[in-house]
DNA sequence: CGGTTTTGACCTGCGC
DNA sequence: GCGCAGGTCAAAACCG
C-alpha cells in the first residue's frame, strides 16, 4: 500500500528550491479552513535566513516607507533582543522544544520562532498587518530570498488528549494570530484535505486520513518538512539529516515503495528509556525537501550532552576539517555533534566547516540552556513562568539572567554574542555567521547558498 | 570500550 | 487469510 508517510510527504510540497520566488509570496497567511478530525496540518512558512538576518540585524529590515522606525533603532535592538530571549526561553519552557513529540506541548524551533516574535518586534511593522486569521499578511520586508520550512502536524488519533495542542484547535489564539501577522510566516492551520496551493505558494496535498488509508497506528506524529541539507553528498545511503538537538540513533532503513530514497528511522538516544523516534526521508516530490516525521515522545528532558561520541564521526568526511575547525573553537565544550553535524560537515553546500562546528557548539550551549532553564522553571512554576514575566516587564536580557543567577552564563553569554550583539549594524557578516550558531536545521543557513542547496 | 551505522530478518498493520 | 509494505530488531562492523 502506500503508505501515508508518503502522503504525509506529499502533503506539503515547498517550492523550496525557488527561494526567489516565494519571497514575495510568504505573506503571513494564517488559514484556519480545514475541518479535518483526524488530521491537522499547518504550514509554517518559516523565517528565511535573511529574515533572521533581519530579526538580528533590524537596520536592514526596514524599508524606506519604514524609516521612522529607524530612528528607534537601539529600542528596536531591544526588543529584539528580548524577542529572542523571549524565543529561547519559551523554548526552554517546559518539554516543549523541537523534536519533542511530545505533542501536547511540543514546540519546535520554528514555532518557538514564530511564537515568541514579540508584538514589539519589528515585524508589527511590516505591512498589511492584519489581526484576522484569514487574511495574508504581506512583507517589505524579504526581498531576497526565501526558504520554507513546512511542519505538517499530524494528529491522526482523535482520542488525544485534550492538551494536544495541535493545529486541531480551529480557532488561532491571539497570540498565534499576532505572531502571523507579526511574522513573514504562513501558518495553514488545519489545512483542508483537498487544498492544494496556498498563496504561499507552498502546495499542500491531502493526507489520507478520513478516506483513504488509515494509519497504520494510531500514533501522533509531527511532520516536518524542511530543504534537504546536503542531497548530493549525503552518506552513502543516509540522509542529511539536520541537527534538532536531541541525540539519535539510527535503527533502521528501508526503501519506501514509490519513491526513491530510503526512509531512516531514529530513535532518541540521548536516554535509554525514550520513546521518541523519527523518520527521515526525502520527498520523493521534491527532493531538495527532507520529512522528518517525529513519533511519540521524549520522556526525558534535553540531554546535557550528546551521549553518542564512539560512533558519531563515522564517515567524517574531513578530518582535516574537522580538525582545523574544531582548533578554531573556542569554546570549551568539545563535544562531538552527532551524525547530522559530521553529515552537515560533509556537505559541500556547508563549504564552512568551522561555522558548522561553532553551529554545533552553540547547540550544545543551548541544550545545556535548556536543562538549566528548566530547573530554573520549575522554581517558578506557576503557570506564569518566571521568565515570561520577566519579558513581559520589559526587563532587559541583562537583568533577567543577573537574577538566573544559578544559571550558567556562557551558553547565554554564547547566544547574546553570536546572536544579537548591539552592534550589528558594524559587524552583520560577522553576526550572521554568528547567528547560524543558533540555527539548529541551517533553516537561516540558506541565504548564503541557497542556490546550491536547492537547485 | 561504548557508542554508532548498516542491513537482513522478522514483526505487524492494512487492504483485498 | 494472504500478501504487501512499513516499522523494528539485532548482530556485525565501524569509529575515536
Amino acid at each position: 500500500m502506500d503508505n501515508y508517510q508518503g502522503d504525509l510527504t506529499d502533503i506539503i510540497r515547498a517550492p523550496g528550491s525557488t527561494t526567489t520566488a516565494t519571497a514575495t509570496t510568504t505573506a503571513g497567511a494564517y488559514s484556519t479552513t480545514g475541518t479535518s478530525s483526524s488530521s491537522s496540518e499547518y504550514v509554517l512558512q518559516h523565517l528565511h535566513d535573511n529574515q533572521w538576518h533581519h530579526h538580528n540585524h533590524n537596520h536592514q529590515l526596514f524599508s524606506s516607507s519604514d524609516h521612522l522606525h529607524r530612528q528607534h533603532h537601539h529600542q528596536h535592538q531591544q526588543q529584539q533582543n528580548m524577542s529572542f530571549i523571549n524565543s529561547v526561553l519559551e523554548g526552554t519552557n517546559m518539554n516543549n522544544m523541537f523534536g519533542d513529540p511530545l505533542f501536547s506541548t511540543l514546540r519546535d524551533p520554528f514555532l518557538q520562532e514564530l511564537d515568541h516574535i514579540p508584538s514589539s518586534s519589528y515585524f508589527n511593522i511590516t505591512t498589511n498587518t492584519t489581526t484576522t486569521t484569514t487574511a495574508a499578511t504581506t512583507t517589505t520586508a524579504s526581498p531576497a530570498s526565501t526558504s520554507i520550512i513546512n511542519v505538517s502536524d499530524i494528529s491522526p488519533n482523535p482520542k488525544l488528549p485534550s492538551n494536544y495542542e495541535s493545529s486541531s484547535t480551529m480557532a488561532p489564539s491571539p497570540r498565534q494570530i499576532k505572531q502571523v501577522v507579526s511574522t513573514n510566516i504562513n501558518i495553514n492551520a488545519n489545512i483542508s484535505k483537498d487544498s492544494l496551493l496556498d498563496n504561499t505558494g507552498v502546495q499542500i496535498s491531502s493526507s489520507r486520513n478520513s478516506s483513504g488509508l488509515k494509519r497504520r497506528k494510531n500514533q501522533a506524529k509531527k511532520v516536518v518538512c524542511i530543504p534537504a541539507p546536503a542531497a548530493a553528498n549525503s552518506r552513502q545511503t543516509g540522509e542529511v539529516v539536520p541537527s534538532d538537538l536531541w541525540a539519535w540513533r539510527k535503527y533502521g532503513q528501508k526503501p519506501i515503495k514509490g519513491s526513491p530514497y530510503p526512509r531512516g528511522y531514529y530513535r532518541c538516544s540521548s536516554s535509554k528509556g525514550c520513546s521518541a523516534r523519527k523518520q527521515v526521508e526525502r520527498s520523493r516530490t521534491d527532493p531538495n525537501m527532507l520529512v522528518i516525521t517525529y513519533t511519540s515522545e521524549h520522556n526525558h528532558p534535553w540531554p546535557t550532552q550528546r551521549n553518542a561520541l564512539a560512533g558519531s564521526t563515522r564517515s567524517q568526511p574531513s578530518k582535516t576539517n574537522m580538525k582545523n575547525s574544531e582548533a578554531s573553537l573556542t569554546q570549551n565544550d568539545t563535544s562531538k555533534p552527532k551524525e547530522e553535524n559530521q553529515e552537515n560537515n560533509n556537505s559541500d553546500e556547508n563549504d564552512s566547516p568551522i561555522v558548522n562546528n561553532v553551529k554545533e557548539e552553540n547547540m550544545e550551549d543551548i541544550e545545556k540552556l535548556q536543562i538549566e532553564m528548566d530547573e530554573v522553571e520549575g522554581e517558578f512554576n506557576d503557570g506564569l513562568s518566571y521568565k515570561s514575566s520577566m519579558i513581559e516587564n520589559n526587563q532587559s536580557h541583562e537583568d533577567f539572567f543577573a537574577e538566573l543567577g544559578e544559571i550558567e552564563a556562557d551558553p547565554l553569554n554564547l547566544l547574546f554574542n553570536q546572536g544579537f550583539s548591539g552592534n550589528s549594524s558594524t559587524n552583520d557578516v560577522h553576526q550572521r555567521d554568528q547567528s547560524k550558531g543558533l540555527d539548529p536545521f541551517h533553516l537561516f543557513d540558506w541565504s548564503v547558498d541557497n542556490n546550491n542547496t536547492n537547485k
